[in-house]
DNA sequence: TAATGTTTGAAACACTTGTTTTAAATTAGC
DNA sequence: GCTAATTTAAAACAAGTGTTTCAAACATTA
């Protein structure tokens, strides 16, 4: 692994847990064991950084992409709703550190905005969302109140992006692997917020 | 209004937009219109001024107790819950900007603690999870496992909490107002994941 | 009024941040 | 091996941060 590397994943780490404003090159070059000019000499500066740590999260498939893959179509709403959900709540654990990270960026987004929330907010989340809107719309049948719609979305995704905060489900339940033991638990009942 | 008031004012829009760390002594004076020593002549410093400004919004009652008040043991769970969520959902409109601030607060710790974090996990917000959670419990019985009423629980939480994410709710409705115009919907949603 | 305590204001301090500079070390190409 | 480009290293810079200092202004009260 060189330099370059070493940095940018020192970088994820670094701004996934802090964000874009409460991270800095110095704690990332330390990490790295890179010296602080690193940086701007391989990147061009923080922002430079945080672009292509944002490129490297968001374009990968969505993890439940790949189990659903080009059966888009023949799946009924439901099933393919459970398979968003149960994705989703996977990305919690580490097991796949690139999807984790993807979800703690847009929490550190929506709190902190850093420079690039507007691109990121057109380019990567409106485009994943609206494919989820457009299920849900299938689920619900096509004469349903567009507010409807929207606040059962949103409901799903506030569901599922909150148990992303480690200090308030292990403050809460007193549990590390709280998630990981109760995925299905979890989605059955997130499922009915749609469905019933 | 004096100085000390004007400070307290200008300190609970700046931590609770920006939070802690982002949220600096320069621009709150500059707010205030009052000169840069005067936080820490009259405060001590940021962090005891932070103090105070946790303080004020967190020991006020809550507002769904003032609808319940004493009748906490005559309501049915359900109905208690409804209250609970309406008046959750409530604070994130600009009309009571006490509660507004308290859940943005609690956002920005959940994302980037500041070092007063475990006090406020453990002095404010646990006792009233707890409430909560005791109710929940009612609801459902006895009998139900931890996991369920705790995964219920941090459901009805993420639910609610999710629209206190302005961008957020902005960029998905494309509507300034759409919680608001809503409140009943969205509730009504919300409580069926408890009931169902 | 005079003396005292309180509040204000401007500057400076110590520290952290992102960035730049400059030179040394390393590597690649001939 | 020599030259030139690339990479690394250390230091300095400029801007921003919380805090402190200290004298001036103000208010209070004897």
């Amino acid at each position: 692994m060189d330099r370059k590397d070493k940095i940018l994943h020192a970088a994820i780490d670094e701004f996934t847990d802090k964000g874009y404003h409460r991270a800095t090159v110095r704690d990332i070059c330390n990490k790295a064991k890179a010296n602080l000019a690193a940086i701007n000499y391989y990147f061009g500066g923080k922002e430079a950084l945080y672009r292509e740590i944002i490129e490297s999260v968001f374009n990968i498939p969505d993890p439940f992409d790949l189990v659903v893959k080009d059966r888009t179509y023949e799946m009924k709403p439901e099933e393919y709703l459970l398979h968003w959900i149960e994705s989703f709540l996977k990305c919690t654990s580490s097991e796949n550190p690139l999807y984790k990270y993807r979800y703690k960026i847009i929490i550190h987004e929506m709190v902190s905005p850093s420079p690039l929330l507007p691109e990121i907010m057109e380019h990567k989340m409106l485009p994943r969302l609206a494919k989820l809107k457009e299920i849900v719309k299938k689920l619900k049948g096509s004469q349903t109140p567009d507010d409807e719609i929207n606040a059962l979305c949103m409901l799903t995704i506030g569901q599922c992006i909150y148990f992303f905060n480690k200090p308030m489900v292990e403050g809460f339940t007193g549990q590390k692997d709280f998630v990981d033991k109760n995925i299905k638990l979890i989605a059955g009942k997130i499922i009915k917020t749609l469905t019933s």
